[in-house]
RNA sequence: GCUCCCAUCGUCUAGUGGCCUAGGAUGCCGCCCUUUCACGGCGGACACAGGGGUUCGAAUCCCCUUGGGAGUACCA
């Protein structure tokens, strides 16, 4: 932390949090991290109304889990950092403050307009085709009335200056300019007190030194206002860059109705922290190579906002398996992947495998899944009970048909029951002995003790059942083919 | 409606005037491996929204059209 880079991430305690949120988090800290900066973060709850007790303690326990811990600002010890406090409702004469200044200088001024008036005014102006804003009847309002009815209930507006071309230079999109004409005169300091999220925003970047303000692209057109109030309080803006939106799959905007969008969730429902991060840090953002799987340290090694895309992009659930099961089968150690997998197995499970006949059963289904959730499906043939087998089927029909299927389920019982022990490598040996002595084969030989073992067409290699089964059990299976055969 | 942003395979994207008969990944299909499935390997189909310019040359620059998105609160 040797540079003046500053970075912040800004989300509001509003409860779950979204992956969008994370996506922003992300770059943030990436941003920051890559430049040797600062990584900040604050909370931004200045709507007392949509406060969700417990969102705080979640977001710094995702972040945490997530590798995403702040340099700055609350963390489970408590707020850390020099800029305090980070909890803008803890801010409150600070805003004040700076609102008096404003009014003084005329860049701010009361309204005293009721919501009913407000809202009227808008429908007439919808009505009308017209833009909806305010339209400035408090500003008419002289100094000495003002001040008389400042214990009356009101708000402070922004006093947008009339024709002006206000330039908002991002990083990602470049100049874009706004007349000061289509700015509404916004809302600073609302009537209970707090600021808005504009005028908190402002200040507190500035007072946090905050160089590079990294957001939503939903922001842009408020950007043009927080433009002016840096002008307003002579302070200088930060670097801005917008980030593209994250979307459904019919291209809006992404959101809770269209499927999971808290990283809880996600989490929750068996994906890994590290390809959530690294498929979240790639919708927007594609390094200089062909490289798609990153570490957290490769991603800061590389990242840089001149290479983030400008266009929003699809959370494309299907990519994220793909990485996630990566992750998964591929890139985690073996003793991360046990653990991870035994957490994710359904507690209503009605087995009796001890810890070690587990992690067997689960190293040979790992190629299988894609998240840890799926062990749920793939394990649930080691507990049906053979009576249980469903034999119904046509393609099953079809192997229960073989006609040696009656010699060969004789001869694995008669194996089985002389084996002195039972494992994967006996049980491969009995199929050998099989094939060899009996010219059983093939379809005929592994389908076959397939179907009659699991009841299914589809699983894993056999021997994974000779570990973890009793030679009984699987003695009992055959038998109950037998009985089965058509 | 108004303002602003955006536009390459279904999806994530590479591409910054010649290297593009447009590359990678995912998904889909096929083959191989595996006497299952999966993993893995190999291969295939699939895109520069349209129209005008500029230029010797345009996916790349400009304009228009179209399409998509976001914002438009005393929410963030």
């Amino acid at each position: 932390m040797t540079s003046s880079i500053r970075a912040r991430f800004a989300p509001s305690p509003t409860g779950y949090i979204h992956v969008g949120s994370v996506r922003t988090a992300l770059y943030n800290y990436l941003f920051a991290k890559k430049n040797k900066g600062t990584y900040v973060l604050r909370v931004e709850d200045t709507d007392q109304t949509r406060k969700v007790d417990g969102s705080i303690e979640n977001l710094l326990d995702v972040m945490n889990k997530l590798s995403l811990a702040s340099d700055e600002g609350p963390s489970a010890q408590g707020q850390t950092g020099d800029f305090g406090p980070y909890y803008q409702s803890e801010r409150l004469d600070l805003y004040q403050k700076y609102i008096e200044q404003m009014i003084e200088s005329k860049k701010a001024y009361r309204c005293f307009c009721s919501s009913e008036r407000l809202d009227e005014m808008r429908i007439n102006q919808t009505a009308k085709g017209l833009p909806t804003r305010y339209d400035r009847k408090c500003l008419s309002l002289s100094i000495e009335e003002s001040n008389s009815r400042a214990n009356e209930s009101h708000v402070v507006r922004l006093n947008v200056p009339v024709n002006e071309t206000i330039l908002v230079d991002d990083i990602i999109r470049g100049k874009i300019q706004f007349k000061s004409e289509e700015i509404d005169d916004q809302v600073l300091l609302k009537s209970d007190g707090f600021p808005t999220y504009h005028f908190a925003n402002v200040v507190d970047d500035h007072l946090m030194k905050i160089s590079h303000v990294i957001r939503g692209e939903e922001w842009l057109l408020s950007t043009a206002k927080h433009v002016l109030l840096y002008q307003a309080l002579s302070w200088e803006t930060p670097k801005f860059a917008h980030l593209p939106l994250l979307l459904n799959a019919d291209k809006s905007k992404l959101s809770k109705r269209q499927g999971d969008v808290a990283v809880e969730d996600f989490l929750n429902a068996g994906y890994l922290e590290e390809a959530l991060i690294n498929f979240l840090a790639l919708l927007g953002w594609h390094g200089n190579t062909d490289q798609e799987i990153f570490t957290l340290d490769e991603l800061i090694e590389q990242f840089s906002l001149e290479r983030v895309s400008k266009s929003g992009a699809v959370f494309d659930r299907e990519k994220l398996d793909w990485m996630n099961g990566q992750y998964l089968k591929n890139i985690i150690s073996e003793e991360r992947y046990l653990e991870v997998v035994h957490k994710a197995l359904d507690s209503s499970f009605d087995h009796s495998f001890t810890k070690a006949q587990l992690d067997k059963i689960f190293l040979a289904l790992r190629s299988k899944l894609d998240k840890a959730k799926d062990i749920n499906d793939h394990f649930q043939v080691f507990v049906t009970p053979f009576a249980e087998f469903d034999y119904s089927g046509t393609d099953i029909q079809e192997v229960m048909a073989i006609e040696s299927n009656e010699l060969l389920f004789s001869l694995f019982m008669d194996e089985i029951d002389d084996a002195e022990t039972l494992d994967s490598a006996t049980f491969k040996k009995i199929m050998k002995s099989i094939q060899k002595e009996h010219k059983i084969k093939g379809k005929a030989l592994f389908m076959s003790s397939r179907v009659a073992l699991t009841g299914q067409m589809h699983g894993p290699d056999l021997g994974i059942l000779a570990d973890v089964f009793t030679k009984e059990e699987l003695i009992a299976r055959f038998d109950n083919a037998k009985l089965k055969l058509p």
